[in-house]
DNA sequence: AACCCGGGGAT
DNA sequence: ATCCCAGGGTT
């Protein structure tokens, strides 16, 4: 964020008069003097009419995406655990594979994580996927195979909080339970003009609030599904479509011209850059992998073995403990870049031919705790997206088109 | 409250 | 480049 646009957010949080009376108001909104003062009054006749738009508003317009055409509470939850920070589109897939591949929670349960991480690769924040493995197994071995019907013993599962719970628990059992996603929250913070920081815990305190004051008795599933369509396709973070909005009528920000200064946000840190090398060992399409430990990052995945280092020299008594052995001869191939939420990685790839009989495995040091040689396209345990571009990068002409293929 | 954890699409 | 996405867990 820029330090204009911080510096009007803050004062926009004071007062907002810059766009006030340039716009025609479709009606009158009073002006709200203390909105924190003043909440809006449960189960107000405005509270109703939003519900009744955005209700109607879906039925008319709702995209149609493979988790809305069941209501089998394991796709649904399978469906939230995906698309927790991740986009629909990329989503749609995956859900697809996963659930043709594992038709029950039963299925799921009895898999191994390798295989799990497999279909899961590609698809970012690997822990969600150790963590619904685990999630499964709970439901078939303490719940007997079916998802818990209430809010707070879903609650409970692992890789389930807040948000996850109230979407199973609207959307799989119809129960009246808000839920307050990245949607959800802009939606909201402009409808009812919320001040304060949507990540901070007091704007968070608001969001739900506001969510549970509105969310109705009938079809609460369908009202938190509309929520947060509108977010996605109209009340956007920039631009906002406010004349395709079914409730722009009785929305305040909109009311006070502060669409696009809402919701408020604190600046985000800069993210560092790390250097690595990676070295990639080749015997015919075998290749050497290590696989991560299951803690941190890609944990749980397999990949060529990747220290931090400034250059291919600096890295080869770091790389002896990750199984390189120090007389392989590695000649750099190129760089790639990789950007994660927290890290920027420019990472050397170096590879090198090594004659079958010289395979060999060694004690691995940490991240690593095991090492083979695999079939990268075998599909047999999990690659990261980076990991795929440093083999597409390292690998001979001829096998580079397989690699690079998901 | 701050930090960790991927990858990609829109602007 | 920047933002942010149907967030949750850990410290």
């Amino acid at each position: 964020m820029s330090p204009s646009r911080k510096a009007s957010a803050k004062a926009s949080a004071k007062v907002s008069t810059k766009a006030r009376g340039q716009i025609a108001l479709p009606f009158e909104i009073p002006a709200r003097s203390a909105p924190l003062a003043e909440p809006i009054v449960p189960g107000s006749e405005r509270d109703h009419e939003i519900a009744t738009a955005l209700g109607a508003w879906f039925d008319a317009v709702a995209r149609d995406l493979p988790w809305r055409r069941t209501r089998d509470p394991y796709a649904i939850w399978l469906s939230e655990i995906m698309l927790q920070q991740t986009r629909v589109d990329t989503v749609i897939p995956y859900f697809d594979r996963f659930l043709s591949r594992f038709p029950t929670v039963g299925d799921l349960a009895r898999a191994d994580l390798d295989q799990v991480l497999s279909l899961w690769s590609g698809l970012g924040y690997y822990r969600r996927a150790r963590i619904m493995h685990l999630a499964a197994r709970e439901v078939t071995e303490r719940h007997g195979g079916a998802f818990p019907g209430d809010a707070q013993a879903l609650r409970a599962l692992p890789g389930v909080g807040a948000y996850t719970a109230g979407a199973v628990a609207s959307i799989a059992f119809d129960l009246r339970e808000p839920l307050v996603d990245g949607n959800v929250a802009r939606v909201l913070s402009r409808l009812d003009a919320i001040d304060n920081d949507i990540r901070s815990t007091t704007g968070q305190r608001a969001l739900w609030a506001a969510a549970a004051r509105l969310v109705p008795e009938a079809r609460p599933g369908r009202f938190n599904q509309a929520l947060m369509e509108l977010g996605a396709t109209v009340c956007t973070p920039r631009a906002p479509r406010c004349t395709a909005c079914p409730v722009n009528g009785l929305c305040i920000a909109r009311a006070e011209g502060r669409e696009e200064d809402l919701p408020v946000l604190a600046p985000k840190r800069k993210v560092p850059s790390v250097r690595m090398v990676a070295a990639v060992l080749w015997a015919g399409h075998r290749v050497y992998l290590a696989r991560r430990t299951e803690g941190g990052l890609f944990g749980g995945l397999w990949e060529p073995p990747m220290v931090e280092a400034d250059s291919l020299d600096e890295a080869r008594t770091s790389l002896a403990e990750a199984g390189i052995p120090e007389r392989i001869v590695l000649r750099e191939v190129g760089r790639v870049r990789h950007i994660l939420t927290h890290r920027r990685l420019e990472v050397t790839v170096a590879r090198a031919e090594v004659p079958a009989a010289l395979r060999g495995r060694a004690k691995l040091a940490s991240p690593y705790e095991r090492a083979s040689w695999l079939d990268p396209d075998a599909n047999e345990v999990g690659v990261s997206r980076l990991a795929r571009k440093i083999l597409s990068m390292s690998s001979p002409p001829a096998a580079r088109a397989e690699v690079t293929r998901r």
